[in-house]
DNA sequence: GTGTTCACG
DNA sequence: ACGTACGTGAACACG
């Protein structure tokens, strides 16, 4: 075989690999993201090709439109995103930096350069990989010349490879014809019009069919549909353009310096220095190794191949002041462990696979027993930990999220290219679709790497997050809430929560008759079947055949929102039809069908909760969400009775009284409003009392109402026009409310600009507990931003406390369960509410406990008061 | 994948 | 003039 020639279409990679990877930059705030996906997928093509010379060509001016001159057609790509463009340059400076040779030239399009290079390098004998993100380039796959097209597939980069032989077999055309195949239909991207009406289905049937553009117009007669026939006649100008564009030259006055080209001598100092200044740090390795053919870098990463090696290497670590630790587990079954630890100077790790769980985990528990264990993500692992040695441990996930919960759902890549600088393969990177077990067995040294290199970013970062955490005041959120916290729901995932299958099965059923007697109906009362599950289907049967008053509403179409149908219930049968059939529907998938698809062999529901995911600081609950089970519709609150405690036991439901307004009373300090809760009578009613100037007794329900939503916007950080949309009134009499409750309540008044302007100040909320949430909004030139960003400066601080006072509750009331050896359980958590599966001759205990706990979780102006209920089961408990 | 809708606090 | 109430997650339709 010749030698090989791979060739890069460098705008076409850099754009794959911008989109491609997550948007990285350096300490300088410099965008490399790109950079470095480009750099991966080149490092990853030579590595597997090995060739003999390289090449990446660009074309002059980026970005350039291909054909731009004729761009009065549709093109309509979008520009080229700032971020990117400026990692343009950048690249190129990172390939000259490492002798890779460019090709570039005045009027000539990457492509053409790409093709010109790759057909004279076929006609010396040369076997060619060219590797581009653009489809365009099959048009000169051989079988000498074969075109690979990167994928990011899940975050793991796959590469399509085409000889002539595979176009044609994808596509059913040969690689000369893909020309006339892109001509009929165009591309939008890259400015050619094509023949209108004609998309790729009918694009291949011609071409299979007539075999070329010239075929095609020789039999234009003989083909069938007659607007494509008319179509083509009409257009055989854009047709012949069309091709012109498409097709790439091959005969380009443009040479390649075999000699300069040589694939070898990447790794220069030039390089080392390009790279340090961009951080690539775990590129830096491939210089060493390459370069000096030493051990370094990733040699500190080591595979323990017995157990034994590993407590060796744990006995050493655990002397050291903390370790790093990272399990490598997946649903409840661990496979495999990897320490770090700083030793002679260097941190070195090692990773044990062992199918001997049991004696991993006693030499994970040992190590745990002897050093503080820093390590990422550790609620699943805590299967695994000594619960005791909490205090010692430390979670760099939840670190990170308390720093900024705005990127709420961190990964390790993402912390060690935050808070280290590093760059490290991801998660998806290295495992991809696959399970764990198959990605030990497929790909051992990248899970090697992922683990080791997990270990030593937790260990790492772990020093300076802590620092972080007490520069900004958020130690003891840290240490005292949060990491006691991730045991708690440990603990509360591990119980589950448990359903009666065969209830909830009759439940669903039960809706099933009346859903379809009311489908029947609806498309009855349309005269005509239609997806009514389909907002786009359903507002053009109410809006445009029914002709019924609504308008438009949303950006694609006809709103079909509740609350725009309630207002054309009263008067149209089939309105209020809708709206019971979508109540039902929701109730019957989301709810019967969903929840029942996550009940376990032991007849219970182990939802996840997440602790990193919230701007505010509140918990999340998903597959299944148990925090949104039906509640204020007796139909849907009624599957709350398949939620029932096991045999002995029953359910003490716990939710505090207003912990908003609460929390609210005690930040402003207003003293009207915080007298309004020593009374301990309704707070909506008093508010109605105070705002509207009537005697506590003579309120009435709709003033009531009123000032119910006054509370509720404050807490939200009011707007008339959200109080207006709310109840249904004009902006002035809204306006006018909220006027009143100031003027009620004049310190709550001026704690909600004093808030928003210390957001501005400081640029992010802070809770009574020091928790902080970044409002960059704030400084948004954009009205709509702004305001945005000002009531969340209102509402952050209030729903912020009151996330931290339950999370310090379930620490305590777990706590106590637990240090009294009770059988009763915490189990669930919705946001001011907790559950506790309670065994009967331990109520009053419970009771006991969840009264002092809730209510003393903080010390506030106004009480905490906690309203408590017993039931055997979830319905009757609330 | 994005948008719409709707369940909860 | 602008045009939304705060915080979530799941199902479904549609491109």
């Amino acid at each position: 075989m010749g030698e090989k020639l791979v060739l890069i279409d460098g705008h076409s990679i850099l754009n794959r690999a911008f989109y491609g990877v997550p948007d990285l930059s350096n300490g300088q705030g410099l965008h490399t993201g790109a950079v470095y996906g480009f750099l991966n997928i080149l490092f990853k093509i030579l590595e597997e090709e090995k060739p003999d010379y390289l090449a990446v060509a660009f074309d002059v001016h980026a970005p350039t439109f291909r054909h731009e001159i004729y761009s009065d057609y549709k093109g309509t790509r979008k520009p080229m995103p700032e971020e990117l463009r400026q990692q343009v340059p950048l690249m190129k400076e990172v390939l000259r930096a490492m002798h890779v040779v460019m090709v570039e030239q005045a009027g000539l399009e990457a492509d053409d350069i790409l093709g010109t290079l790759a057909g004279k390098a076929q006609d010396q004998g040369m076997e060619v990989s060219l590797v581009s993100g653009d489809r365009d380039l099959l048009q000169i796959a051989t079988d000498h010349i074969k075109i690979r097209i990167p994928k990011t597939k899940g975050g793991r980069t796959e590469i399509e490879d085409y000889y002539a032989a595979d176009v044609e077999r994808v596509y059913q055309v040969t690689p000369a014809q893909f020309i006339d195949l892109k001509a009929l239909m165009g591309d939008t991207a890259d400015n050619i019009p094509g023949v209108p009406k004609v998309g790729e289905k009918t694009a291949t049937a011609l071409m299979v069919e007539y075999g070329s553009l010239e075929g095609i117009y020789q039999h234009l007669e003989d083909i069938p549909k007659k607007s494509i026939r008319e179509s083509l006649r009409d257009h055989r100008d854009l047709a012949d353009l069309s091709k012109v564009l498409a097709t790439i030259k091959t005969d380009c006055d443009v040479a390649l310096d075999y000699e300069e080209a040589r694939a070898e001598g990447y790794f220069t100092p030039e390089a080392y220095a390009v790279f340090k200044r961009l951080e690539f740090k775990n590129l830096l390795g491939r210089f060493q190794r390459t370069e000096t053919g030493e051990t370094s870098g990733k040699n500190r990463w080591e595979r323990a191949e017995s157990l034994d090696a590993f407590r060796a290497f744990s006995e050493r670590a655990g002397e050291t002041e903390e370790v790093g630790l990272l399990l490598a587990q997946e649903d409840g079954v661990l496979y495999g462990a990897a320490v770090c630890a700083r030793l002679e100077g260097e941190t070195r790790a090692v990773f044990l696979e062992t199918e001997d769980a049991g004696g991993l985990t006693e030499a994970v528990r040992e190590l745990a027993g002897r050093t503080r264990v820093a390590t990422f993500g550790i609620k699943p692992q805590y299967a695994w930990l000594p619960w005791e040695r909490l205090p010692q441990y430390f979670d760099v996930l939840i670190a990170a999220y308390l720093l900024n919960p705005l990127k709420s759902d961190y990964d390790l890549e993402a912390v060690a290219s935050e808070y280290l600088g590093r760059m490290i393969p991801g998660r998806a990177e290295t495992f991809g679709k696959a399970r764990l077990p198959e990605a030990l067995r497929e790909s051992p040294q990248s899970c090697l790497e992922y683990f080791c290199g997990g270990a030593e970013v937790a260990l790492l970062a772990a020093d300076l997050l802590r620092e972080r955490l007490a520069d900004t005041g958020m130690e003891r959120l840290m240490t005292e809430v949060e990491m006691p916290l991730s045991l708690v729901l440990y603990d509360m995932e591990r119980e589950g929560v448990r359903v009666r299958r065969e209830e909830l099965k009759a439940y669903g059923d039960a809706l099933v008759s009346r859903i379809e007697e009311l489908e029947a109906a609806i498309h009855e009362q349309a005269g005509e079947p239609f997806n009514i599950n389909s907002p786009k289907q359903l507002g053009e049967i109410l809006f445009e055949k029914m002709k019924l008053p609504g308008g438009k509403k949303t950006k694609t179409g006809y709103s079909t929102a509740a609350d725009v149908l309630d207002k054309l219930a009263e008067n149209n049968r089939i309105v209020r039809d809708i709206l019971e059939y979508r109540g039902l529907v929701k109730l019957k998938s989301t709810y019967a069908d969903g929840l029942a698809a996550f009940i376990g062999e032991d007849e219970r529901i182990h939802t996840n909760f997440h602790q990193t995911i919230t701007a505010t600081g509140r918990i999340s609950s998903t597959e299944p969400n148990l925090q949104n089970i039906p509640m204020r519709m007796e139909l849907g609150r009624r599957i709350r009775k398949v939620f029932v405690p096991e045999e002995g036991f029953e359910f003490m439901d716990a939710d505090y009284s207003q912990i908003e307004l609460r929390v609210l009373a005690h930040m402003s300090g207003d003293e009207q409003l915080i007298e309004a809760y020593r009374t301990e009578q309704d707070i909506h009613r008093i508010t109605a009392s105070q705002v509207f100037h009537t005697p506590f007794e003579e309120v009435t329900d709709l003033q009531r109402r009123n000032a119910k939503a006054v509370n509720f916007g404050i807490v939200y950080g009011i707007s008339s026009f959200g109080l207006s949309q709310d109840l249904s009134i004009s902006r002035r009499e809204a306006a006018e409310y909220i006027e009143q409750y100031f003027s009620t309540y004049p310190k709550v008044k001026g704690f909600l600009d004093r808030l928003v302007a210390e957001a501005k100040e400081k640029g992010y909320a802070v809770t009574l507990f020091g928790r902080r949430r970044p409002v960059p909004e704030l400084s948004s030139s954009n009205f709509m931003q702004r305001s945005f960003g000002e009531r969340v400066a209102m509402n952050s601080p209030i729903q912020g406390t009151a996330a931290d006072i339950i999370k310090i509750a379930m620490v305590r009331v777990w706590r106590a369960l637990k240090s009294r050896g009770l059988k009763s359980r915490l189990i669930l958590q919705v946001h001011d509410e907790l559950v506790i599966e309670t065994w009967k001759e331990e109520e009053e205990q419970v009771r006991g406990i969840l009264e002092e706990h809730m209510k003393a979780a903080a010390d506030l102006a106004v009480t905490l008061e906690v309203d408590l209920h017993v039931g055997a089961n979830w319905y009757e408990a609330k």
